[in-house]
DNA sequence: CGCTGTCTTGAGTCGGATCAAGATTAGTGG
DNA sequence: CCACTAATCTTGATCCGACTCAAGACAGCG
């Protein structure tokens, strides 16, 4: 699928879920063993497609099944009654959305797919099987789960403090940052991120249009190039700078 | 202190234990017994008083203890380089600050007090033995943490996409029914609040100039009083209708 | 009483919202 | 492959909410 990558034919099974995005993801976290890996296996099994736009659940619902994104993409959003929606963060390859069903069982958000995506669901018991035999993987996904909550606390500063420009290049920072983190960059080091405009705004706390204009500016400065669902960080170090960006927060083992 | 309580003098160490906030505060989710009650005892017992403005912990510091509001109030912070702040979330009497510690370590966000309170502060192997063995408490504790982080999620969105009017509506609602819910407000309904303009314009993420102003809005729209770091609403549901205000997200059980 | 923090007010500016229309692209069915 | 349709993106004009800067009023406190 992607340039760097074998022949997924020629791959055993360990070494399919060693490139497994959430593998990938845990493992910017613990160490995971063989056995770690081949335990997490169950996850993986019964993945499906989704297309995009799909809604995972809604806002207020209950759930007793724990998703993982494979492929794809999908986002957590609230929404007003008057219909101004806020999206709370996105689920990238790897990411669990959300362990805290295994506490709680119901949401305060939605989720929705953005792109054509490919999801496993696994019950909740199941999952919970695999977390009490293998305390490394349990101690991985409690730490991506609590990285949910500080890259949220990090949205709150950045939507609360930092202006339109700021905002734009913060997100693009860490959204770029995080699908390298997972494997799901290109050769050229662009990301695809199939989100429209409207959703983008809806990300950073502005208008389309105003959203539009910013975005255009950030071209205009040569610091980026989003064109057909694809973005593309020209100088990563001036656009980090520009927002004010450091990527202390995300707690990835620099890895390159 | 308050005039609804019987005097402290009077109290069996079990009803002291009882009427405290975190009793009060885990009550908001689980049924706590008796003996759930005495395991907490020794989160209680090595309480200090700590004056306002003092930093409790600063961004990106570790932690080997787990403080818990006892009296008074706090709040989480972060901090741009430039020195602009955004208040992430209040801690209020019966809240932990934060559990993630047992996880994790090392946090992204500062705390820092802001009336002078009583807070108390338990090792956290101390603590994990109190969650080991009462599952009740752990479970207690889990969904408390986990409603911080509902109630970040409701920020983001407040602060994303309503003006300030319905901003400070909001907040305004949702603190006056958490002091509620742990016993914390007065017999007139009024709560303390021992914040000034400048923390407020960094919770709704305003200007103090601006804060000052929409304040004077709610003022004139005789919604609220606030004054002398105490908050007083005097039309609830007209103010929880402006800021589209919907309690659901706190998860407390309604008990008035 | 004077100091210091906090609140209040005014004037001017600007960032971002709103409204509306047109251009471009993607998707669909024939 | 084209024609038609619906999304999405782009642009312009205008307006308003919120910010900035600066100064003065007020309150709490030693």
């Amino acid at each position: 699928m992607y340039a760097s990558f074998p022949n997924r034919q020629d791959l055993t099974i360990r070494d399919e879920i060693r490139l497994s995005a959430i593998a990938r993801n845990l493992g910017n976290f613990v160490d995971l063993d063989d056995d770690d890996r081949i335990s997490i296996k169950p996850i993986l099994s019964n993945s499906q497609r989704v297309p995009s736009n799909q809604i995972l659940f809604h806002e207020r619902s209950c759930c007793d099944h724990i998703a993982l994104i494979e492929e794809g993409l999908a986002c957590r959003y609230k929404t007003l009654p008057d219909g101004r929606r806020q999206i709370l963060g996105y689920l990238i390859p790897g990411d669990l959305c959300d362990i805290s069903f295994l506490i709680s069982g119901v949401t305060d958000y939605g989720v929705a797919v953005l792109g054509d995506s490919r999801i496993s669901s696994t019950p909740i018991h199941q999952f919970a099987e695999i977390l009490q035999s293998r305390p490394n993987v349990a101690r991985g996904v409690s730490l991506a789960g609590l990285r949910d909550t500080v890259i949220l606390r990090e949205w709150l500063l950045n939507i609360g403090r930092r202006n339109a420009l700021q905002r734009l290049c913060h997100f693009f920072c860490e959204v770029s940052l995080r699908m390298h983190a997972v494997g799901q960059s290109r050769a050229d080091g662009s990301i695809d991120l199939p989100v429209n405009q409207g959703a983008l705004a809806d990300t950073v706390g502005l208008t389309q249009v105003h959203l539009n204009r910013t975005l255009q500016r950030l071209r205009g400065l040569n610091l980026i190039d989003f064109h057909g669902r694809r973005l593309q960080i020209v100088d990563f170090s001036q656009l980090a700078q520009l927002a004010q960006f450091d990527d202390y927060y995300l707690g990835l083992r620099t890895r390159r």
